[in-house]
DNA sequence: AAAATTATTTAGACAAATCTAAATAATTTT
DNA sequence: AAAATTATTTAGATTTGTCTAAATAATTTT
């Protein structure tokens, strides 16, 4: 199956989208892609017709198990390609996803494998999320919850939801990167930000909308 | 000025193919592209249009100012990324044009000059040809002759000429590679074909066709 | 200098990926 | 259960990059 970077765009977003099994509206997979409903309508014929995704007009998309292994090598080669970046040529984490989209293009499997020997195959990118292996499985991620959510004192930083330039420079510039260990000082009710306190650093305020973007696990 | 993948690769050949000031022919480079000389005349006005070739109807095609700073751009994005394959992912000389061919779209001068600094700013790339900087500026290679026509007696490998698949593959079976010392034992005037003795090895006899594509300096 | 050959361009078509505007289906509100 | 709203699809265009077949220009042969 050869398939244009179009259609590798797709499937992607389509397997990031689909939670589970509900189907993929439309809309949805129109504004994750940036594109219009109706280029969307299009491409899904066309990724029927491919057997990659299941399709019945009106009624959603959800990707077949063809798709879906396709789906899961698109992400191995993107969170490869970060890990590269962010480790061998000193990218931050937020300037690498951008230059992954177009990396994760170059369909070799070789070039995949030997990449991942040559970073000493990481079971998770620069943001958290876990790498597939060479067979699509990856890593059941050890239990983790929001910081806005967590119960535990101590803690450590394990992952990143948002990964918006915006948020990711942000949490640069305060010092929080994956591995971060951090203490909760206070919940304030008023708008539920929390006060958190790193080694060596004053403890600082965060929003609300903040500690749900940050992934962490007892320490 | 955006590029798309295909006028980069137009850009690339042209350059390729435009030895000096002579204008590439339109049958040349559809040669060159595997593509027909009308798609060629079709991308021709493209490409005039955005001021990257001199183009006449019937007259050839040569690159303006600017599209030789862009045909230099790709060409050490290629260099590079083929230097990286080899020396870091242990690929073959043989194996790396192709993945290059692709890898040398991703249009990023950070990545592109961080990628350099980590492979140590290299001059040259696993065929021995020369890498431009980030400002399109090349060493000048140092006096080379192909090896058929080498009148010293003991050489050193310093570039392939043809770097077909076939041909690489061969001078790997050989034992033949970029710096490999070798001395000339004897011309036949039959065929052209000439014998030649490697360190610690027996010498062993090439064809004129192999000679003629094997880039030597006195050692 | 004609005639023949070769090189190049033009005309018209097609597939991929997208769009806008209009039509239709599904869902929600009243 | 209508009416209103929202979601989705269809119809018809557009752009890019390509093709084939026919026309024209340039070059070579006779
Ligand atoms: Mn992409
Ligand atoms: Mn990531
Ligand atoms: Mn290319
Ligand atoms: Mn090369």
């Amino acid at each position: 199956m050869n398939l244009s970077i179009a259609e590798e765009n797709y499937v992607k977003a389509i397997y990031k989208l689909q939670e589970g099994d509900t189907a993929v509206t439309t809309n949805a997979l129109a504004y994750e892609l940036d594109t219009k409903p109706a280029s969307v309508t299009d491409m899904a014929k066309k990724l029927k017709e491919k057997q990659l995704i299941d399709y019945e007009k009106y009624k959603g998309i959800t990707l077949t198990a063809e798709g879906r292994k396709t789906a899961l090598q698109i992400v191995r080669r993107h969170r490869l390609w970060e890990c590269f970046l962010v480790d061998k040529l000193a990218f931050s984490w937020e300037e690498v996803h951008e230059l992954a989209e177009e990396l994760e293009h170059v369909r070799s499997e070789k070039l995949t494998n030997r990449l991942s020997e040559y970073l000493g195959n990481p079971t998770v990118d620069p943001h958290g999320d876990p790498i597939p292996d060479a067979h699509g499985r990856m890593a059941k991620p050890r239990p983790q919850t929001s910081l806005d959510q967590a119960n535990a004192k101590r803690l450590v930083v394990t992952a990143v939801t948002d990964q918006s330039v915006a948020l990711l420079a942000f949490l640069n510039a305060k010092g929080i990167r994956l591995g971060t260990q951090l203490e909760i000082v206070a919940h304030y009710e008023y708008d539920n930000s929390i006060e958190i306190k790193m080694k060596h650093a004053p403890s600082l305020t965060i929003s609300e909308q903040v500690a749900k973007n940050i992934m962490v696990r007892p320490v």
